[in-house]
RNA sequence: UCCUCGGUAGCUCAGAGGCAGAGCAAGCGGCUGUUAACCGCUGGGUCGUAGGUUCGAAUCCUACCCGGGGAGCCA
C-alpha cells in the first residue's frame, strides 16, 4: 500500500492506493476519479481499452466519498491535481457511498457545522487540521529543545474563584466542581519544582460569546518559568510565535497555499522585531490625530468601494438578460459574491464610528475593546507587545510595576490583521504579604488559594508565564475568519454536536 | 443580555402583494484528457413556526423558534 504524497517515488511503477473518492468526472472512453488518502489528491485515470468489464463498470458506479483500492502505474502529468496521475489497472470497490451532502459546490455554515465530520475531508479543512498539527508539533519541539518540561494541570477545579470569569459547573460526587478556565496557578507550583514548565491542554469558558473569536472549549499552551521577569516572559513569547510561523512556512506551504493565505504578513512577523508598547504609549497611539485619520481614511475606502460595487452590479444585472448559460453562472456567483461585501462594508461603516469614538475618547484605566486593539495592529506590520497595563483591569496574581503601583506587569501579544489577542501573561506576583491582601481585595477566599500562598511561602522567586491560544493563533497563520475551522470539533455557544 | 442581518427544493440562492423559480446535487441519455467538466431530459416544495391584515401573503404586521455577525468578556 502506498501513500498519495509519496507517489513521486513510483513513477512508472504499479502502486495500490487506498482511499476515498473525493470526485470522479465520467465519459465514454475515459474516467477520472480524484482519490484522496489523508495524505493528498491524486487524479487516477480509467481508459475503457485498457481494463476488464469489471474495473470499467466499478469505476462507473463510483459515487463521492466511496471507499475504493485500486491499481495503477504512477505517470508524471503536470495537468493533473498533485502533479502525478494513476493509469488505472485495477480497481476494487471497499463500500459504495451514499449520495454525499457536501458536493464540491459551496454550503452554508450552518450545514457545514452540522455535517463537521464530513466537513473535516474537505481540502480546506484538510490543510487547515495539518498546520494545527504543524503548530502543535513546533511548540512542543521550541520548548523540549529548550528543556521545558510538559506538565498537566487538572481540568476539575474546585474554585470558580480566579477572575471574573464564568465557568462551566458540573457535579463532582455530589460536589460543585468547575472546568479549568487555566492552568496557570498550577503550572507556577510545577514550574517551582522543575524550573521551566509548560502545559497543553484544553481549556473552559462558558461565556456566552459569539464571535469569530471564541470558543466555549479551547486549547491553551502555558509556560511558565523560575527566575523569568517581564522582559524575558515577552523575549520568549515573541521568540516563540517567530519559531512557530517559521514552522508552518517551511513544512506547509501546500497547505497554506490550499488555504490562499498570503505569506507575506507572516514572512514579515518572522523578521520584524515584534512591536512593544506600554499600555500608556497604546492609549496615546489611540487618541492620536493620525489614529483618526485613518479610520476616516477607512470610511472613505469603503464609501468608494461601495459605489463600484454598486454600478459592477448593475453593469452585471444588464449583461445577464442576454448571457450564456455559463457566463450566467459566473455572473450570478460574482453578484452574490458583491452581496456579502456589501453586506461587510455596510457593518463597517456602521461601526466605524464607533470604533472612532471608542479610541478617541478611550480613558486611561479601561481595557482595550476589540475594535481598539484592531485599529492598535493596524498600525504595524508584525504582531504587537503591549505592557505594564493598569492593574485594576488585570488579575490578582500579577506582580505590579516597582516604578508605577497602578501598573500591572503584564503582556498581551497582538496578532495583525485584526486577529487580536493571542498571548496574554505576566510576571506573577511573588510576595506572600501583597498576595494575600490582594486576595482580600478581590473579596477572594484565601483558604481555597493556601495551597497557591505555599508556593511564596518555602523559597519564592520572581517567576512569569504566559498562556498562547491555540486557535486564534492558528486562525492567524491560516488567515481564517473564524476559529471554528481551526478545531476538529469546535464547542461554542448552540454547538455540541458532532 | 443587548444591537444587527438572515431562514424559500438535498445544497447555494433569486423572487419583495397576483401561476413556486435558477444553478448544483440525484436519475436517465449524449459528448469530451476531464479539472467545481459540459449538453439534453426527468423527478424534487408545510416558502422557519403560530397568529393577523387582504379578494389574494413566500412577500406586509405581531409574537416566538433557529442561525450568522458584533458589543460586553476573553485566548
Amino acid at each position: 500500500m502506498t501513500y498519495i504524497n509519496q507517489l513521486k517515488i513510483y513513477v512508472d511503477q504499479e502502486v495500490t492506493l487506498k482511499g476515498w473518492v473525493y470526485n470522479n468526472r465520467s465519459s465514454k472512453a475515459l474516467q477520472f476519479i480524484e482519490l484522496r488518502d489523508g495524505s493528498g489528491l491524486c487524479q487516477c485515470i480509467v481508459a475503457r481499452d485498457d481494463v476488464s468489464d469489471e474495473v470499467w463498470d466499478a469505476a462507473d458506479s463510483l459515487k463521492q466519498e466511496s471507499s475504493i483500492e485500486i491499481t495503477g502505474n504512477v505517470v508524471k502529468d503536470d495537468r493533473s491535481v498533485g502533479g502525478y496521475e494513476l493509469h488505472v489497472s485495477g480497481l476494487t470497490v471497499i463500500q459504495l457511498a451514499e449520495d454525499y451532502p457536501i458536493t464540491p459546490k459551496e454550503h452554508g455554515v450552518e450545514f457545514l457545522m452540522e455535517n463537521r465530520h464530513l466537513w473535516l475531508r474537505s481540502r480546506r479543512q484538510w490543510a487547515a487540521m495539518r498546520v494545527r498539527n504543524a503548530i502543535v508539533f513546533s511548540i512542543h519541539k521550541f520548548f523540549q529543545e529548550k528543556e521545558f518540561l510538559q506538565l498537566d494541570a487538572p481540568i476539575f477545579t474546585g474554585n470558580a474563584a480566579e477572575g471574573t470569569t464564568t465557568l462551566f459547573e458540573t457535579d463532582y460526587f455530589d460536589d460543585k466542581a468547575y472546568l479549568t478556565q487555566s492552568g496557570q496557578l498550577y503550572a507556577e507550583a510545577m514550574a517551582m519544582a522543575h524550573g521551566k514548565v509548560y502545559t497543553f491542554g484544553p481549556t473552559f469558558r462558558a461565556e456566552k460569546s459569539k464571535t469569530r473569536r471564541h470558543l466555549t472549549e479551547f486549547w491553551m499552551i502555558e509556560p511558565e518559568m523560575a527566575f523569568y521577569d517581564l522582559d524575558m516572559n515577552m523575549d520568549l513569547a515573541e521568540e516563540m510565535v517567530k519559531d512557530i510561523i517559521r514552522y508552518v512556512l517551511d513544512h506547509c506551504p501546500k497547505e497554506l497555499e490550499i488555504l490562499e493565505r498570503d505569506t507575506t504578513q507572516l514572512k514579515q512577523a518572522v523578521e520584524n522585531e515584534f512591536h512593544r508598547l506600554s499600555y500608556t504609549e497604546a492609549v496615546d497611539l489611540l487618541k492620536s490625530n493620525e489614529t483618526a485619520a485613518l479610520l476616516d481614511q477607512m470610511t472613505e475606502e469603503r464609501k468608494k468601494e461601495r459605489e463600484q460595487l454598486k454600478a459592477e452590479l448593475e453593469e452585471l444585472k444588464k449583461e445577464h438578460g442576454s448571457a450564456k448559460k455559463w457566463r450566467k453562472a459566473q455572473i450570478d456567483q460574482r453578484i452574490q459574491e458583491i452581496h456579502a461585501r456589501q453586506d461587510q462594508i455596510e457593518e463597517d461603516l456602521r461601526n466605524i464610528p464607533v470604533w472612532k469614538q471608542s479610541a478617541s475618547g478611550f480613558t486611561w484605566g479601561n481595557d482595550f475593546g476589540g475594535s481598539d486593539e484592531t485599529i492598535l495592529t493596524m498600525q504595524f506590520d508584525a504582531p504587537l507587545i503591549v505592557h505594564r497595563y493598569p492593574a485594576e483591569v488585570k488579575a490578582f496574581y500579577m506582580k505590579r510595576d516597582p516604578d508605577n503601583d497602578n501598573l500591572a506587569l503584564a503582556m498581551d501579544v497582538l496578532a495583525p490583521e485584526g486577529y487580536g489577542e493571542i498571548i496574554g501573561g505576566s510576571q506573577r506576583e511573588d510576595s506572600l504579604e501583597v498576595l494575600q491582601k490582594r486576595i482580600a481585595d478581590h473579596d477572594l477566599p484565601e483558604d481555597v488559594f493556601s495551597w497557591y500562598l505555599d508556593l511564596r511561602r518555602y523559597g519564592s522567586v520572581p517567576h512569569s508565564g504566559y498562556g498562547l491560544g491555540l486557535e486564534r493563533t492558528l486562525s492567524w497563520i491560516c488567515g481564517l475568519s473564524h476559529v471554528r475551522e481551526t478545531i476538529p470539533f469546535p464547542r461554542m455557544l448552540g454547538r455540541l454536536s458532532p
